[in-house]
DNA sequence: TAATATATAAACTGTTCAGTTTAGTTTATT
DNA sequence: AATAAACTAAACTGAACAGTTTATATATTA
């Protein structure tokens, strides 16, 4: 079950920093977080969690890991089943935006993104268990839809970067800024329906 | 000329100071750089960086504004003149994915996402002097393109939004993330193409 | 040249914080 | 009950760093 993705760990408090840890990370940021604040709030003595994390940053990559994975892990689910192909990259997109202005997605999103120049194996670890696993399950899936003669695509690829970025249209940025500090539902579903409108009026068949 | 943007400001070296910051800060991120290395960078003692700027975080926000301001005028100027709207496009696409993508560009997108959560005047400040100012530009030049029926667009507000998320198509987030150190030209013709196209396709009316 | 502005180097203050160490305690196992 | 493994609190180390102060120097202006 919750294995610990690299090769650290033992006993049975692991869960409990980690769950400290997430919780003052999401609130604090990064530099914002102190060991000893993680601690206090995981109830648990900073031996111990130095047994178990050798640094701070690989504290936060756990972290960040496996909230990714929580999250894209639930938000891939099966676009397949559905058979429509409109139907399908509605629901997908409704997953995407939501976990992009989810408070967890935009905090992991700028710790991540403020951090990984210093720490390049963070932006890595995040790409891979998160934006990575999203546009391979797009790319499986516009390839079947290709094939069954649903869409028609030259560039596959490319598609799979526009659908994603078509999902932010600008809510994405200025959240991530603190704009504002709220998306309404209709600007969800406004901005949702923009992407596979536009996109399906390049790759849709004509009919 | 070279308005301070706020209310502070004297003597002579305040760009020498300006110039200093903005290596460094480029170089190694907001928190990565250090005043006293800023001040050996400069050229100028401490105490004169004090006297021109309150605290680093003001300095900063001066680097940043500056930066945006200069690459956004070069990245607006005239979509105007060209009277073919998708040669207009694809020039404006190209100067912004060039924009999204150097070294300047990406690393200011780095410090004020990861910052501006600490400091939400630096995201304001940012997106004001930067994101807000094409799309601006972009809303005006689409308004004109409809009421010129040269494209038929229902809601030009979520269009101008579309269009530079088009733009970034992966790349932006695979370098800002450190997983590549460069894009090559064809990548940025393919990505620039891709997204006039699709943009083309639903707005463009039909001849 | 005297007076005023601006600049400088360098030492200092105060704080924050990651990570270590110590000496002792709790929990599980046999 | 004995033993070992995991945990604890708390003090400590060492370094980094923002911002201040002081005493001095160099331009600029009148």
């Amino acid at each position: 079950m919750n294995a610990p993705g690299s090769v650290l760990k033992q006993g049975r408090k692991w869960d409990q920093v980690l769950e400290g840890a997430r919780t003052v990370f999401m609130r604090d940021g990064f530099e914002g977080a102190s060991v000893d604040d993680i601690v206090r709030e995981a109830g648990v003595s900073k031996a111990t969690l130095y047994s178990y994390f050798p640094d701070k940053r690989l504290l936060f990559l756990e972290v960040a890991k496996s909230e990714c994975k929580a999250q894209s892990d639930a938000a891939i689910q099966q676009i397949e089943g559905s058979g429509d192909v409109r139907e399908a990259l509605t629901t997908a997109a409704g997953r995407m935006v939501r976990f992009f202005l989810s408070d967890v997605g935009m905090q992991v999103f700028r710790i991540v993104v403020g951090e990984s120049q210093r720490f390049p194996e963070i932006g890595r670890e995040f790409y891979a268990s998160g934006p990575q696993m999203v546009r391979d399950m797009l790319i499986r899936f516009l390839n079947r839809a290709v094939s069954e003669g649903k869409l028609q695509i030259d560039d596959v690829a490319l598609a799979a970067d526009q659908f994603p970025e078509l999902c932010k249209a600008g809510l994405h940025m200025q959240m991530v800024l603190g704009l504002r500090d709220a998306v309404s539902e209709e600007e969800i579903d406004r901005v949702i329906d923009g992407a596979v409108e536009m996109f399906m009026s390049q790759y849709g068949v004509a009919r």
